[in-house]
DNA sequence: CTCACATATGAATAGGTGTTCATATGTGAG
DNA sequence: CTCACATATGAACACCTATTCATATGTGAG
């Protein structure tokens, strides 16, 4: 039943701007080091070696998106995935990437 | 065993050129276009309503990416997505974004 | 209150990217 | 060969985006 039509401009929009903001090293990185639990962002800039400045930008644009979400306690702020779907949809990549790569040694 | 360990910055980089090019409602319009068999240029370009020259501008950034290959068949060239792994990617992303979707509906 | 810490915001800038226009290359028909 | 069709390529441009710097806001300790 359930077959996958083309969707439509409007869902394509949607779909690649969470595409656009996957699309950056640093954004990605973010992603990544935060799949397994909340980190604030002192944390994330020192340990991927980032200016906080430039965390704090990013996470803003993930959090716009949905990505991501954070929450304060206290002075710090804990970012986290926004869902399970997000990071399914990482380790999904991340596994797809991989196979192709295993293929492409063959 | 397989736990999804936090990818080095060079896999990062790769996983982000792959997202960068699905980031672009263009191209991606062009991808699920051609989910369901090769497609001629001009075929793209006319059901899409883009210009053949732009199509053919982006299917050689997604042909380079290898995520559609083109094979020529007398004057006309069929382009497709490069292989199954491609298309799963772009279904389960599809799919998670109507999980999302649905969600935020309730 | 002040101070130090943690994060966010705004402006400025350098580099990248999507699109268009003009044109080149490839391919088969006649 | 020439011609028309199909696709590819290159240059130019307008726009966007990632990053940095300076600074503001929020928060708890003392």
């Amino acid at each position: 039943m359930s077959e996958t039509r083309v969707p439509s401009v409007q869902e394509v929009s949607v779909l690649a701007e969470t595409f656009r903001l996957l699309g950056d090293p640093t954004r990605l990185r973010i992603l990544f080091y935060c799949l397994d639990g909340p980190k604030p962002v002192n944390d994330i800039a020192a340990s991927l070696d980032l200016s906080q400045t430039l965390v704090s930008h990013h996470l803003r644009l993930l959090r716009a998106a949905r990505l991501m979400k954070g929450e304060r306690r206290s002075k710090q702020v804990f970012y986290q995935l926004a869902d399970c779907h997000v990071s399914d949809m990482l380790t999904d990549m991340a596994i797809h990437m991989n196979e192709e790569d295993a293929e492409q040694e063959a």
